[in-house]
DNA sequence: TCTGGGGTCCTAGGACCC
DNA sequence: TCTGGGGTCCTAGGACCC
C-alpha cells in the first residue's frame, strides 16, 4: 500500500494575513519585517517582481522600496499565530491526521483516499481555507514529505497548476523534479547545494539519480534520506505528536546599541520573564538556564560574545527564581566597554511542570510559588501583558525593540479589532 | 544609523569507566 | 621500534528548517 502525502504551505503567509484584514493591499506590492524592523521576511509576489530579496536588510532595499510604492509592515505574531489556528482548524476538517509543521506549513496524511480522488481533494482543501480564513495556500501531493515539498513548490511557481500539484503515479514526476533547484530541496541548505554543485547536481532530478551512500558519507543520514525519499521510499513519517519540548529562547536585538550592566540587566530580566511565560503555558519547568550576550556583527567595532550556563537547583518556572539566576549570569559575562546589540535566554532540559519535586534544602515554597505566577498570568492575559511586572525589568526599557509598522492585532486584542470604515463625509 | 528569532538533528571527539 | 577494547555520556560545532 502507497503512502500519500499532502503538504499544505500558506502562500506568503505573513503578507496574505496583513491583506485579510485590509484588502486595499491586494494587488499592491507588500513586505513584512523581521523584529526589531530589521530583515524582510515576507514579500507579495508583487514585492519579489521589483527584486526585493527575501531575509534582505530593510535599509538595503530602501530604493526599491520607495520605488515600488512598496507598503511595509512590522511583524505582528499575534495576529499570524492566530491565523495560523484557524488554517489548521480548517485542515482538521478533512483529517484528523495533520502535522503541524511551521506556523504555514501543515502535512496530511491522505493514504486513505483513493488515488482517483487525490487532486480533487487537494482542490476542496484549498477552497476552504480560502473560504474560512482568506489565506491562498498551495497543495502538493506526493508518496513522501519530500516528494510533496516539491510538488507544492510546483504549485506555486505554474500558473497552470492553479495552487495544485499531485505527483501520485504522476507522468509528470521527472518534469517536477527537474523544475526544482538543487538549493531549493528540503533539507538541502547552502552548503549542501555547493557540495553537489561541485558534483554537478543541480536539481531535484539529479539529486534523485546520486549514489546514496556517498550522499550518507558526506551529508550524513539526513541527506541519504533526502535521496531515498525522492526515489519514492517514505523515511520520514507524519508526526501526529510532536515530541515534547527540548529548549525554549527568548532573545531580542536592542533598538539602539547597549553599553551599560544596568540596561544588560533589565533587557535579560525582561527576555526571562516572557521565557517564564512561555515555560508555564507549556506546562514545563527548565533545570537549566543559559544567558547570552554578544554585541553587532555588522559593525567595525570591537567584538565580544560570551554566554555562561546556570545549573537550577530544582526545575522551576517561578520568574523570580529564573531572573535571580539570569541576572547573576549577565554579572558574570558582561564586559564594560562594548556596544551590546543582543542578549537572550535559552532555557533547557525542560520537564513536565507538575508535581513539584523539592530539593533538600530549598527554601523556596514552590506550591506558593506556582499559585502566585498562576495569579499573576491571569491578570496580565485579562488585563494584557505586563500589567503586572517585575521591578528588575524597569520601566523604560530604551532599548526596546522597534516596532515602528505594526498593524493592529485585529483577532486577539479588544482594542485593536477591525472597525467598520467610516463613509467619506459627504460634500 | 539601519542586518530577526526560535527551533531540531547529527557527528566527532574527549572523558571516564570496566 | 611494540602502548587493549569497548561502552556511555557529554559537549561543541555544523547543518538544516521556517
Amino acid at each position: 500500500m502507497h503512502h500519500a502525502f499532502a503538504l499544505i504551505d500558506c502562500n506568503n503567509f505573513y503578507v496574505s494575513c496583513e491583506r485579510v484584514f485590509n484588502p486595499k493591499l491586494l494587488g499592491r506590492p507588500v513586505v513584512v519585517l523581521s523584529n526589531n524592523d530589521g530583515c524582510i521576511i515576507s514579500r507579495s509576489d508583487e514585492a519579489k517582481a521589483l527584486g526585493i530579496k527575501m531575509g534582505a536588510p530593510l535599509f538595503q532595499a530602501r530604493e526599491a522600496v520607495a520605488a515600488g510604492g512598496v507598503a511595509v509592515f512590522s511583524s505582528n505574531y499575534a495576529l499570524y499565530g492566530d491565523m495560523s489556528a484557524r488554517v489548521m482548524e480548517t485542515l482538521h476538517e478533512f483529517t484528523p491526521e495533520v502535522e503541524v509543521y511551521s506556523i504555514d506549513e501543515a502535512f496530511l496524511d491522505l493514504s486513505g483516499c483513493r488515488e482517483a480522488d487525490l487532486s480533487e481533494l487537494g482542490r476542496r482543501i484549498r477552497a476552504q481555507v480560502y473560504q474560512w480564513t482568506g489565506i491562498p495556500v498551495s497543495v502538493g501531493i506526493a508518496e513522501t514529505k519530500t516528494l510533496a515539498k516539491v510538488a507544492a513548490r510546483v504549485a506555486k511557481s505554474s500558473c497552470k497548476a492553479r495552487g495544485v500539484v499531485n505527483l501520485v503515479a504522476s507522468p509528470h514526476l521527472e518534469q517536477a523534479l527537474e523544475r526544482v533547484a538543487i538549493q531549493d530541496v528540503w533539507g538541502i541548505g547552502p552548503n549542501y547545494a555547493r557540495l553537489l554543485r561541485t558534483h554537478g547536481v543541480t536539481n531535484a532530478l539529479e539529486l534523485r539519480a546520486v549514489d546514496d551512500r556517498w550522499m550518507r558519507r558526506r551529508t550524513s543520514v539526513t541527506g541519504q534520506r533526502i535521496v531515498l525519499e525522492l526515489r519514492g521510499t517514505s523515511c520520514l513519517p507524519l508526526e501526529l505528536c510532536p515530541p515534547s519540548q527540548r529548549s525554549l529562547t527568548v532573545s531580542r536585538s536592542f533598538g539602539r546599541p547597549v553599553e551599560t550592566l544596568a540596561e544588560v540587566r533589565e533587557a535579560v530580566a525582561c527576555y526571562t520573564t516572557r521565557a517564564a511565560e512561555k515555560l508555564r503555558r507549556r506546562q514545563l519547568a527548565a533545570n537549566v538556564l543559559v544567558v547570552f550576550l554578544m554585541t553587532n556583527r555588522f559593525r567595525d567595532a570591537p567584538q565580544y560574545a560570551a554566554s555562561t550556563v546556570v545549573r537550577l537547583p530544582a526545575a522551576t518556572a517561578y520568574t523570580p527564581e529564573l531572573i535571580g539566576h539570569a541576572l547573576a549570569g549577565v554579572e558574570q559575562i558582561y564586559r564594560a566597554g562594548y556596544e551590546f546589540k543582543k542578549a537572550g535566554v535559552t532555557l533547557i532540559e525542560l520537564v513536565p511542570e507538575a508535581p513539584v519535586q523539592s530539593a533538600m534544602f530549598d527554601r523556596l515554597d514552590r506550591e506558593r510559588a506556582q499559585r502566585l505566577m498562576q495569579t499573576v498570568d491571569e491578570i496580565n492575559r485579562r488585563m494584557g501583558s505586563q500589567t503586572l511586572r517585575f521591578a528588575a525589568t524597569g520601566l523604560k526599557q530604551t532599548w526596546q525593540t522597534r516596532l515602528e509598522h505594526r498593524s493592529p492585532r485585529f483577532t486577539t486584542c479588544w482594542e485593536e479589532l477591525l472597525r467598520p470604515q467610516k463613509p467619506p463625509a459627504k460634500t
